[in-house]
This record gives C-alpha cells, sequence and structure tokens, in this order.
DNA sequence: GCAAAAGTGTTGATTGTACACCCATGG
DNA sequence: CCATGGGTGTACAATCAACACTTTTGC
C-alpha cells in the first residue's frame, strides 16, 4: 500500500546527464500525453521532470532519491536540492489545470527542486515505462507546470557549483581524458577554453591521476586517461577565501 | 480577516543584522517562552527564528517579506531563500511539542527559509513587540525546532556568496570606510585578513567611491568615507569562469 | 605628547592568458 | 600516407601574499 502523500508537497528532479560521446550535456524528461475522450483532440502534449508528492514519514531527500529511482532504477547519485517553487499561480496554465484535474493534486502545490548528476548511458531509456527521453540541455522541448524555470535555475546553480566543486566528475564515467573534462565544462558553462591552459591546469591537480591505460577503440590516437580521486581530493582540500567581487 | 493559512507549510527567516560599532554579525531572535499553568514550571523558554505560515495567496517570497515586515517594520531588504526544511522530526523535540500543541501548525510542516541582510541599528529591538534580540552569530542561546541547523546552513551560504557577489555591501551603511568592510568579511567567514592587501584591492575596484567626506565623532584619526555603486558595479560586470576546483 | 587607529610600498611567487605546431595512431 | 584529434612550451601580464612603520587626529 502506498503511504500517505502530502497533498500540496512534491518534489521535482532535474536528471542531468553527460553523454561524452556526443559531448551534451542532457535533461531527462518525461512524455505527458492526453486527448480527449469525446473528439480525439490532443488536449496536452508535452513534456514535464520527473516529479512526485512527498510522503508523509519520509525526508524530503529521502523523496527526490525515491523518484529519481523509480524513473531511472539508479541510487547513489549525486544530488542537490537547490530551491522551491511554490508561486500560487505555478499550476494555473490551461494545459495543466486539464492535466491536473483527474490527479490528488493540490492546485497549490509546493515543489522542492533537486538535480542530480549522472551519466546519459546509465539510464535506458528504451525501456522507460514514463517514456523518459534526453534533451540538450539547450534544446528543450515544450515544458509543462513552470518546469522551463526550474530547469534554467538548475542550470545556473550548476554552473555556479562546477566551478567551485569537484562536481563534473559525477557526470563523467570513471576513467575519462584531460579533453573530455574540457568538452564537459564547455558544455556546462557555454565557453570555449585553451586547452594546452586547461591541460596544465588539470594535470598539476594531485586529485587527477594518470591510469596506465589508453583509450581503445578510437579511429585516432587514443588519449591517456585519468581517474578522480575523491580521497586526496578531501584530504588536500582548503577552503580559500579569495574575495572576488 | 487573515487570509487562509497553508497549515503544513512555513517560511522561516534567518535575519543577519551586522553591528558597524561592535563589529558583530548578528541574528535576530524571538523570545518562546511557556510555563505550566497549573504547577508554573518554565515549560518552554529559549529562542526562534521568525516565521510564519504561508498564506494561500502569496509567493513564497511575498511571506517571507511580509514575516520580515511584521518583525521588523522593514521592507526592501536583500533576501534569499537558500533551502527547504522538512524532515519528518524537525518538530518531534519535546518542548516543541509542548509549544506546537495550542497553535495551529501541522506536525509535518515544511519550512521554506530564507536569510536578510541588513544593519543591526535598522530594527528598534527595544520596543519590539515579539521581544526580539540580536544574538552574535557565533554564540547563539539555546534554539528551538530545527533552528540551529537553519542558521547554520544560512550562513554558511552567506559565506559562499559574499565572497563572489556585492552583497556584504547589504549589510553596512551607506557610507563605510575601507575597514569596516574588512571588519565585516572577518566577521562573516572568522578569518583574519591583511590590511594593506584587502585595501588595496578595495580600492581599485571602481564601483567603490571615495566621497568628500571623513568620519566624524571618532575619538582619533577619523577614516575616509566610501559608498557603494550598484550601478556601476552592474555595468562593469562580466562573469569570469574561473575553475577553481 | 600620547593613545589609537588610519594609511602607505615593495618584492617575490603564483597563476592566468595568449598563442601554433608536431605527433601518434588507425584505417 | 593521410585524416584526426592528442599533446606540448614560452613569454608576458595580472594577481596574490608577506611584511612594519609613519601619519593624523582627538583628547
Amino acid at each position: 500500500m502506498e503511504p500517505n502523500k502530502i497533498l500540496n508537497l512534491s518534489v521535482d528532479c532535474v536528471v542531468f546527464g553527460y553523454d561524452t560521446n556526443t559531448k551534451s550535456l542532457n535533461v531527462l524528461l518525461i512524455k505527458r500525453y492526453l486527448e480527449s475522450e469525446t473528439t480525439k483532440d490532443v488536449l496536452v502534449n508535452d513534456y514535464v521532470l520527473t516529479g512526485y508528492h512527498v510522503y508523509e514519514d519520509e525526508t524530503l531527500d529521502e523523496s527526490a532519491t525515491r523518484v529519481l529511482k523509480e524513473l531511472t532504477g539508479l541510487t547513489n547519485q549525486y544530488k542537490k536540492q537547490f530551491k522551491a517553487f511554490g508561486n500560487p499561480d505555478r499550476l494555473s496554465n490551461k494545459k495543466d489545470l486539464i492535466w491536473v484535474q483527474n490527479q490528488e493534486f493540490n492546485l497549490r502545490t509546493i515543489t522542492i527542486a533537486y538535480y542530480f548528476l549522472l551519466k546519459t548511458e546509465d539510464v535506458d531509456v528504451d525501456n522507460n515505462k514514463y517514456e523518459a527521453k534526453w534533451f540538450p540541455v539547450r534544446e528543450l522541448p515544450e515544458l509543462g507546470f513552470d518546469h522551463q524555470q526550474i530547469i534554467e535555475e538548475a542550470h545556473e546553480d550548476l554552473k555556479t557549483k562546477c566551478l567551485v566543486e569537484p562536481i563534473i566528475f559525477e557526470l563523467l564515467p570513471d576513467k575519462f581524458t584531460i579533453n573530455d573534462v574540457q568538452d564537459l565544462y564547455e558544455s556546462i558553462l557555454g565557453i570555449e577554453i585553451d586547452n594546452r591552459n586547461f591541460r596544465r591546469k588539470l594535470i598539476n591537480k594531485k586529485y587527477i591521476i594518470p591510469l596506465d591505460e589508453k583509450q581503445v577503440g578510437v579511429s585516432k590516437k587514443p588519449a591517456q586517461l585519468y581517474m578522480f580521486s575523491k580521497d586526496i581530493y578531501k584530504k588536500m582540500y582548503h577552503k580559500n577565501y579569495l574575495i572576488n567581487i
């Protein structure tokens, strides 16, 4: 039996997935489709974030973790609660009203928004019962509710955070090349980075560890693989209070 | 007539106030006191953040603004929504249960936490109907609910943010000295800063504008006063994507 | 004239930035 | 042998960090 839902409270999850091959930072969205029973007109046909009510007896973090697992099967992914969205009119779009009609939603629902970081390849979208699909973060489809705004704010938070904490490695496979990291930064930030300077900077970090391995199966010079050591990072870390205003 | 309250949803406000004279970063707290009607035992005697239910027809931001105004009379202060707190057991402390007993609180209440930045002197605590009182952020009294944690997380967010955005000036009067700014940074961050280096750095910013004025009424060499120009700051600002991991 | 805080310069180290070509590999 | 992306070095500029004494004022 399903636990009691808090009817005016939900979590929504912005699932970021990076695809090393296409160099694309993606967001995982689920299809929302409804047609009129009488006229067969399409009433709703767009995408939304995955989300669900919070249960009475779980924490907000647990709720987000549960929602991610339900959609992807994944647990133990990096997550961050980044903002609550609760405008009185956030569900008052016509499409959204139709959609919400037959659900146990309060019209005034507050959602606690999380984002997750993982690898696109870790999600099996082909056999997904919610018709989940990846979209490049800069080519989003039509979105329901206020999910466009939620994704934008998640992306902004990610931009800020990836400059300051080593969360970038949550989006990469365990073994990666220096250029993978650069490509990912460029995808997230929407900028170009000088390869020589970036490379030097990264290789000098003690927690970026070169492996005795190179890429395989590429039709060009195979690149050196590296790993990120969270342990070394934590040991070496000391906050620097650089005032940068 | 009071608008409808959302019974399981509140905002809590961490009001930071800086006192230039005592060089103290303070938090504004309100007294919580209750004694037994029969035995006269003191049942609850501590402090809490100011907060209140969200109304049905207002945004979260409006709710926080209203709560601040109710306590301090102030509007138009810098505010930031920084986290939602909603653990199922966050009101389950014995004192808190007693306190909540006669209020229209749901036991499972989610609170959206904001912090505000202002000047201690702008609040008239002597004539405050909630018995509001300032406490140095590093010498907090016993606190109800999970408000200790909320304040700590607000402080952490403030530490991070003041390094990157010019919010420090929200805590200072319009006219300030360079040493005021340094003292404030030291209070927030809990570090010591080299005066010569700091001074040079700040004076070189185009948006720190020297005034034709010096301190008055000080029994020592009066210091040069400066102001912060938000306009110039905005014009000059361009995001730098310095990767600092 | 004294107490108290304001204000001032230099140097070396570190870090950032701009920039163009050769190399190794698979096919 | 060629196409592709991997990998490399130098020089200049900017910023940071360490460090101690003189100046100005009110009293």
